[in-house]
DNA sequence: ATAGGAAATGAATTCCATTATCACTTGAAA
DNA sequence: TTTCAAGTGATAATGGAATTCATTTCCTAT
């Protein structure tokens, strides 16, 4: 992991920015987070929760920031906040977002043939709409 | 398009909500726009300019009826308002999202074999992500 | 090392889309 | 018509995100 910062801090540096304390305090939330979907507000709460002090707009620079240099990816769902998750450059995956209660499973994109019918099989979800991102009811919501 | 009036009314009758002048209006108004993507402002400040005075709570709770209704359906893009557009049962679209222009481009969804790479050809669309949602630059705004 | 200056930060403020509140109005069922 | 739940409108409240600006910090050149 910490050739994963190693790695982070080299893209920062090679596109001229500071190697700052709150940035990297926020890599390293992100990196112990990896997998999950945080909010802005998520990652604020979890630096002070380990009683580090940074503030609010310092976060939202940081994660805009590491969306532009590809660290980062921002999500947006169906509700008013962006989530952000680390950037996996092998395995790209997209989002089952569930209606009923906003689980969101992810699924890889292996194959665009016989795309929806095995999603739906694989994750007995059922795509009730269509726009790109998979809306519907997931396994445990629909009846 | 009388027609199209009295199949969104029917559909709010047979749900047992009111028909109210409201209502109506705003149904006008996206029937008179059919194929933008508007946002609740945008409806609202249409209602004024045809002299018609709608509160835009009324405005935002008539869209989020219409679409529990499937009259409507609501776009999430990358900015932080909320777009509608009338459903059309039959032609179901996506979206290309120029990251540049900010243009929309719908592109309907045949075939999902040689998807991307159709999709590249046909709209000169430079895809630089691939999240379910398109973004990338369009044939204006790639260099 | 250190001084200088640009970049970055933090606290507070502002912005803006959306939602909630609540008194008032209206559509339609009886 | 009368009745009253449903719907509306003005305004305030909310909440995420962006902005402002004075202060601090990182880094380069000396």
């Amino acid at each position: 992991m910490s050739s994963r910062i190693k790695e982070i801090e080299n893209k920062l540096v090679h596109a001229k920015f500071k190697l700052t304390t709150p940035r990297r305090l926020i890599m390293e939330i992100l990196l112990e987070n990896e997998g999950d979907h945080l909010t802005a507000e998520d990652i604020h709460n979890r630096l002070r929760e380990k009683g580090h002090q940074v503030g609010l707009a310092t976060v939202y620079r940081t994660l805009e920031l590491f969306c532009e240099l590809d660290i980062l990816s921002r999500l947006n769902f169906e509700d008013a906040s962006s989530y952000y998750e680390l950037e996996e450059q092998d395995q790209h995956h997209h989002h089952l977002i569930c209606l009923s209660c906003n689980k969101i499973i992810e699924f890889s994109d292996e194959l665009l043939e016989d795309f929806m019918e095995s999603i739906e099989k694989k994750y007995g979800f059922e795509v009730t709409d269509h726009k790109i991102k998979y809306l519907g009811y997931c396994s445990d919501c629909h009846d």
